[in-house]
RNA sequence: GGCUAGGUGGCAGAGUGGUCAUGCAGCGGCCUGCAAAGCCGUCUACGCCGGUUCGAUUCCGACCCUAGCCUCCA
């Protein structure tokens, strides 16, 4: 049985399927005016996990993330750009691309974006408006009145009388109600717009979540997702619109990522504690360090970003791939630890302790291995390949793993700061490396401990640890 | 001000009414020519004050502190 923590109840729920062995889930994407920055790289991780974790338990799972490619910023940005909105975004939704191959993302079942759904959008608005959900305002604009939506707040826990008294709402005459959003936007002159009955305009800022998904995934579906800070008003918003236009139930379950701090504030442009994806990764011996770091938190509780956690990151997975190296891949013997694993990812996808079980299996193993129990040692890291894969690690053949080299200078600080690289130790290439290795064995051999020694040496200098096996055998890695 | 999450050992981070999270770092041991890796052990953790209980880090109440949302945001 697995359950998943319900935002709109704020306890955890038994997922039952709107149809028996199929999951269908919708999860807000991205909005393509700038690079993929660490909040996202987490959302993207996080449903990755969900979405990886549902299949391999079976269900046959519908995954839909959109990508919000017209509004207000993309405008802008266009314009400082001096370019066409068209050509800024199919940039960026090349570059997040690229960011989601490299960081393993598995690509959804359907991609929408908003300029795609224009005809959608503009029925749902209208059927909000035959049922009196929604009203022209004087500027033109197609405004949703909230008031008429009764269970309006339910999901974010806030009532009508409590977000007015906020006052934090700006004052716009053409609203009946403060709180009313915008469902459909007028154009100004300059922007681009698609005709409508209420004139040439685009689409507002929650109505294409539910136009899109409504098309791709029906009225009612299983699992909704995206980041917290999207509960309000986004999702809220999305639950009247859905609701109202079709009179059904919309969506099962709600599930909210956390945030990515730094220094335990909100990471934000306006802090300057900003970080993308690419200034991350280029500073890591390879992306899975990352969704190392990003699982090793419940998804739901803040994560702190910091060069350090990525470094403990880094040294906790190398012990993961350290139990595998140098094993002959087993055929998967699913044991107690099998069940543990799914055991915490059924309940609400408790990566931190099903990684937890992973580290005690590469112990069962190492163990095994140094008891000369090879075929029990074999076994076990063949279970403890299998259960990592379901969370997308183990990408890299182990022995490839310690080849990779950490890159030096990691960005800490604000961003920015291009800190100057120390001096890099010249760089060995593998062979290099093999053949010091040899030079060294043959010193080994003679019992020449002094040459053996400074081979090792110089090697650690160039960044390349060694490890003698009891066979004879020499094993390196990059530091 | 309203609402919502949290405060766990040097660091990160799970979890539980009474045995161990886990990883990183430190220390001791085994192993090793010496190392490294690995294994074993170790380092008196649960914000503060009350209450319930045979027993609370875990339940209840008050308090202090932090973060988030209430405005675009993953």
């Amino acid at each position: 049985m697995i359950r998943i923590h319900n935002s709109l109840s704020g306890e955890k729920e038994e997922l039952r399927p709107i149809t028996p062995g199929a999951l269908r889930m919708y999860v807000c994407g991205l909005t393509v005016y700038d690079y993929v920055h660490m909040g996202h790289a987490r959302m993207l991780t996080v449903f990755d996990v969900v979405t990886r974790y549902l299949r391999h338990r079976g269900y046959r799972l519908t995954y839909v993330r959109n990508i919000t490619d017209i509004d207000d910023k993309i405008i802008r940005r266009a314009a400082e750009n001096g370019e066409p909105t068209g050509a800024l975004t199919a940039r960026f939704i090349e570059a997040m691309n690229e960011d989601c191959a490299r960081l393993g993302i598995l690509v959804p079942d359907a991609e929408p974006r908003a300029t795609e759904y224009v005809p959608q959008i503009i029925a749902i608005v209208r059927q909000l408006l035959d049922r009196g959900y929604a009203y022209v305002a004087s500027n033109g604009d197609v405004l949703y009145s909230v008031a008429r939506f009764a269970p309006y707040g339910r999901l974010s826990g806030k009532r009508l009388a409590e977000l007015r008294a906020g006052a934090r709402v700006e004052v716009d005459e053409a609203k009946r109600d403060p709180l009313d959003f915008v469902l459909w936007k007028r154009a100004k002159p300059g922007e681009p717009s698609w005709e409508s009955p209420w004139g040439a305009g685009r689409p507002g800022w929650h109505i294409e979540c539910s136009a899109m998904s409504t098309a791709l995934l029906g009225t009612h579906f299983d699992i909704h997702g995206g980041g917290l800070d999207l509960k309000f008003p986004h999702h809220e918003n999305e639950i009247a619109q859905s609701c109202a236009a079709s009179g059904d139930a919309f969506v099962n379950l709600w599930m909210h990522n956390g945030f990515v701090n730094v220094d335990d504030e909100k990471m934000s442009k306006s802090l300057g504690n900003f970080f993308t994806l690419r200034e991350v990764l280029k500073a890591l011996r390879h992306p899975e360090v990352l969704r190392y770091f990003l699982l090793s938190s419940h998804y739901r509780g803040p994560i702190n970003y910091a060069p350090q956690q990525l470094e403990q990151a880094d040294a906790a997975l190398a012990r993961l791939y350290g139990a595998l190296r140098g094993l002959p891949a087993a055929p998967l013997a699913a044991g107690e630890a099998s069940a543990r694993f799914h055991e915490v990812m059924d309940d609400d996808f408790n990566t931190p302790e099903a990684l937890a079980v992973l580290q005690g299996l590469a112990r069962e193993s190492n163990t095994a291995r140094a008891a000369g129990d090879e075929p029990r040692a074999a076994a076990l890291a063949g279970e403890l390949r299998s259960l990592g894969s379901v969370l997308g690690l183990f990408t890299v053949p182990a022995e490839q793993w310690f080849r990779l080299a950490k890159p030096q200078g990691a960005p800490s600080g604000a961003a920015g700061e291009g800190g100057a690289a120390q001096g890099p130790p010249a760089a060995l290439t593998d062979a290099e490396i093999e053949r010091q290795i040899s030079a060294r064995a043959a010193a080994r051999a003679a019992k020449n401990w002094a040459e053996s020694d400074r081979i090792r040496r110089a090697l650690a200098a160039a960044g390349v640890v060694l490890e003698d096996k009891p066979g004879g055998e020499t094993l390196w890695r990059r530091a």
